[in-house]
DNA sequence: TCAAATACACTACCATGGTAATATGTCAAT
DNA sequence: ATTGACATATTACCATGGTAGTGTATTTGA
């Protein structure tokens, strides 16, 4: 199917005034995660460019960020296209993030500040609204900002930049399991335990309850191995 | 000091039949990594093309994908410049290294396979030559090749280019260090006591040696922030 | 009918020109 | 002498044209 059949309203939201290649990036990288840009489609410069309203040369700078994030595929002189999902890619990217948000909670519960577990807590009753009215756009922003208060919390923010960078190729599953009922309630079960840990300074706790949410991610692999087997290459 | 003044012959080693912009980008890291292009000074697309004798293209590309590793600042309509040295992304590259490879080298002594400690105990023996010939550069390249091996061996590839990415705020300041008499001695005996704790199935004790032997770099610090004081922001 | 050769279309890649924003140097006014 | 406005130079950013390399369809040979 070429690019162009698609719905493009979503890809039209760019501010003309502010750098492009960013927000073509960000764009992008969007509707690969939501899976609107399915995986194994092509992709092309000349193509995004006139969808975009913009010439070749952001674009192609964007394509190149979601190709060092493993989103995208670039074979030169042949075509770009949307990275399939890849098992052992996608197991290695939780390997990544489990390694650094583990690290991350230990410092974050060493220090215990109580100014940053009333930010969390504040974080977990806009989660428990996003819940209980099933809004899952509204659960997933806020599931974002909460592991993202973590990393600022103690001053990583290259950590988090990271940590988002490899988070791609985990959200690309992810969203395909979220509707699952109960499952929200779960997550947010996970994060209280997390900052509970935190609070009580209790650091290998921390460590257990986020390396157990985070491995969450397991139990979705399998399932869309089974259920969804075309996305992955 | 303009750039053009500077010895320019280490920048022209271009292959025009290779792709351009990834030659480029480790051209002027490696030049920023030893120093030869120093903190604060000013680069520009125009220039560097001009030196390397290729468009601003490739040139503008290879800065972008230096400035995500935080090598350079951009300031769009001001100028690029090499970043200096901020103690505070040197300790986050550390904290960010430190988690990942901790993990990495856990999992490879829970492997404990006996092709990858033959590997390893290969690399300790060219790091002993290195090391008793004097041979800097030829320790450096075998280091950073242990480290590889040990990332490699659990098929983690993406978390070495993770690592690979931070650890150049870290090499920057580590070059100015590894002079120093018994250093590289020193850093020998670490690689050893990994591989035994490796060897061993020990795969806590694989991580403490691990943490110790990158935390190095703290001495390090320490020492340039008295000696060396203007490279830093 | 089938296989090899050829022409074609398409790609990412690089070169180069134009533009708005920012810094700097010059000069006038007080 | 100092400050302000203005002119000039320089920058990163984007647009666009050209090129070599790669797949695919078509044609040509038997």
């Amino acid at each position: 199917m070429a690019l162009t059949d698609r719905q493009s309203t979503s890809l039209l939201a760019i501010d003309p005034k502010l750098p492009m290649a960013p927000q073509i990036y960000g764009n992008i990288r969007q509707s690969i995660l939501n899976l609107r840009l399915a995986p194994k489609q092509a992709l092309s410069e000349k193509e995004l460019a006139l969808m975009l309203g913009v010439s070749r040369t952001p674009v192609r700078e964007a394509l190149i960020k979601l190709a060092e994030d493993g989103l995208v595929d670039i074979f030169p002189q042949r075509g770009t296209f949307v990275a399939p999902i890849r098992v052992s890619e996608v197991l290695e990217a939780q390997f990544i993030r489990e390694a650094l948000e583990v690290s991350v909670v230990a410092r974050v519960a060493e220090m215990s500040d109580p100014t940053v577990t009333a930010r969390l807590h504040e974080s977990l009753a806009r989660q428990k609204r996003a819940v209980d009215n099933g809004d899952l756009d509204g659960f997933l922003a806020e599931d974002e900002n909460f592991h993202f208060i973590l990393s600022a919390s103690v001053n990583l923010t290259r950590a988090w930049k990271v940590i988002q960078n490899v988070k791609g190729q985990l959200d690309r599953v992810r969203i395909l399991s979220l509707p699952e009922p109960g499952h929200l309630a779960e997550l947010y079960e996970q994060h209280l335990a997390i900052v509970t840990a935190i609070e009580s300074g209790n650091s290998s706790a921390a460590k257990k309850h986020m390396a157990k949410h985070l491995q969450q991610v397991f139990r979705t692999i399998d399932l869309l191995l089974a259920q969804r087997p075309e996305i992955f290459d």
